[in-house]
DNA sequence: GACGTCACGGTTGAG
DNA sequence: CACTCAACCGTGACG
């Protein structure tokens, strides 16, 4: 299918702009290629304010993006939508009933405490007291008040379940939660590095390049403005496609494998061309918003800006909310060493 | 002027 | 299958 289509299919009314110029797409994340580029500016010593100019994009934005990858390790957007997987499963519920029957003034905390202690629940999907004291009060309410009456009545069991049944599926990416188990422990900021979304920092997430490439495969080389990142891999972000919370690490880099949402592609004969790879000393200043029109974008570059509009009715080329083909200068920086980390079926697949 | 934070209006997807 | 709900998004404004 044309992916210009799809786009516009998936984005009919796409293209908002912001204050600065820039377009953006109101409650979808920016492009993985924008946000990959914050990054690298950043890295590059390019003050925030002075990207938020650059790439137009909101400084707030600018500043959550960067903040999540100084904590996270990861430029990715979290995952839309879905539903937070519960802890409360049957099997939990079945122990606090068990805990309840056995000792019907038993607290809450004193449940929690022992959902932990017996293995039924870790760290990462124990239930809160207050959950607890509403599985009590809901679900087993009737029971413990038989129970005092009915001692060792049981309601029926469910049936049996893995103990962790979701935990591996939804790992949190930040400090909301600690390393999982099994996990390895990293130091500093790549501590979190592995946790769900994965890894996808800027250097493990370079694979984005071909991103790029795949415009050009797909024929939008020449439109500047196409999306760096295909729908698919926006909609692969998502609850669904958690991967496994575990990836092997390389020097704080996960080289394992792909993650579902990091399908990046690549075209099988080898770099982009990188002619346009600005250096940090080289960036020239914010250019002035009366040098650019409201819909004009950002090219690939940080040392032009696209001249014309960044999209169009759908009736015109395939167009942006950002001008991405921002992946190309970034990614030669570790581009070999990752060029072959691509899996080449996520290529075909996209 | 830079930047952290948050309300807001939006999208998304599991249940 | 339509709906709900809670997650996320980026913008824009405020301090």
């Amino acid at each position: 299918m044309d992916e210009t289509l799809t786009f516009f299919t998936q984005y009919p009314a796409f293209g908002e702009v912001n204050q600065l110029g820039g377009v953006f797409v109101n409650g979808r994340p920016l492009p993985n290629a924008i946000r990959l580029r914050i990054v690298e500016l950043a890295q590059l010593g390019i003050r925030p304010c002075d990207i938020s100019r650059q790439l137009r994009v909101s400084h707030g934005c600018v500043s959550k993006i960067l903040a999540r990858y100084n904590e996270t390790g990861s430029i990715l957007p979290g995952a839309i939508g879905g539903s937070k997987p519960r802890v409360t499963t049957p099997t939990v519920v079945k122990h606090i009933r068990t805990y309840k029957q056995r000792d019907p003034g038993i607290f809450a905390w004193e449940i929690r405490d022992r959902l932990l202690a017996d293995g039924v629940c870790d760290k990462f999907n124990l239930p809160s007291v207050s959950s607890i004291s509403r599985i009590l009060r809901n679900k087993i309410g009737n029971l413990s008040q038989q129970s005092q009456y009915e001692s060792g009545k049981q309601a029926p069991h469910p049936p049996p379940q893995p103990t962790l049944p979701y935990n591996h599926l939804y790992s949190y990416p930040t400090s909301k939660v600690p390393t999982p188990p099994g996990m390895p422990t990293l130091p500093g900021h790549m501590a979190m590095h592995r946790i769900w979304p994965s890894s996808h920092s800027v250097t493990d997430i370079l694979g984005i390049r071909s991103i790029t490439e795949q415009q050009s495969k797909h024929g939008f080389s020449d439109s500047p403005s196409f999306p760096s990142t295909k729908l698919e891999e926006w909609s692969a972000i998502n609850r669904t496609n958690f991967p496994p919370a575990s990836s092997p690490l390389v020097n704080g880099v996960d080289k394992g494998h792909l993650e579902p949402e990091a399908k990046y592609t690549q075209t099988p004969n080898g770099l982009p061309t990188v002619n346009s790879y600005v250096t940090a000393p080289s960036i020239p200043p914010y250019h002035p918003p009366t040098q650019v029109s409201p819909y004009m974008g950002y090219s690939a570059t940080t040392s032009a800006y696209v001249t014309g509009p960044t999209w169009q009715p759908a009736s015109g080329n395939a167009l942006s909310p950002h001008s991405c083909d921002i992946a190309t200068p970034l990614a030669f920086k570790r581009m070999s060493a990752n060029r072959d980390a691509i899996h080449p079926v996520a290529a075909s697949a996209l």
